[in-house]
DNA sequence: GCCAACGTTGGC
DNA sequence: GCCAACGTTGGC
């Protein structure tokens, strides 16, 4: 069964145009430090599971495309053990590792990227109300109801 | 840049 | 295990 899920991303760090531009379409979505965004990822997301890409922390936060896990499932997240990395965690263990990651690939993005399906126009539908986006919005990796993925989707013209 | 609402850390 | 202090997220 295909899972829905909304995954967040800052533009100004990795947008959903550089996903598009990356080879391949396809990028690893590395440096989620967060318990419950890698428990999502590491315990219930695979290959073929469809995403509402989020932008935050941007002029017109909201939902800009949709994209899929390309990935079979969740690997350890290299750059926990990179010195290098400003996601470099010391204490994780690479026997056991702390963070892991998904491959995701672009599919579609809405037509205009700066008319996205904003967050106003999120909170104020109310068969988006119960949005874990408009509930509680810190989460970068958020689980999403079949009903409401399609909702957006329809209002994002895709 | 502010700040509310969280999550994490670490002393005890 | 409690909780104060600190860090982060992200809308505004």
């Amino acid at each position: 069964m295909t899972n829905y899920w909304l995954m967040k991303s800052e533009p100004d760090v990795f947008s959903l145009d550089d996903l598009k531009k990356a080879p391949k379409k396809t990028e690893p979505w590395d440096g989620v430090r967060n318990y419950q965004a890698r428990n999502f990822m590491r315990d219930q997301m695979k290959k073929g599971d469809v995403v509402l890409f989020y932008h935050s922390n941007c002029k017109e936060p909201g939902i800009v495309g949709v994209a899929e896990i390309s990935s079979k499932a969740a690997y350890a997240d290299p750059t926990q053990f990179d010195s290098k990395s400003k996601y470099h965690d010391p204490k994780s263990d690479p026997d056991n590792p702390r963070w892991y990651m998904v491959d995701i690939e672009f599919v579609s993005k809405v037509a205009d990227v700066d008319q996205p399906v904003g967050l106003p126009e999120i909170k104020s539908d109310p068969k988006l109300a119960d949005m874990e986006l408009v509930r509680y919005g810190r989460l970068s990796v958020q689980s999403v109801k079949k009903a409401e993925f399609d909702h957006v989707k329809k209002l994002a013209g895709l």
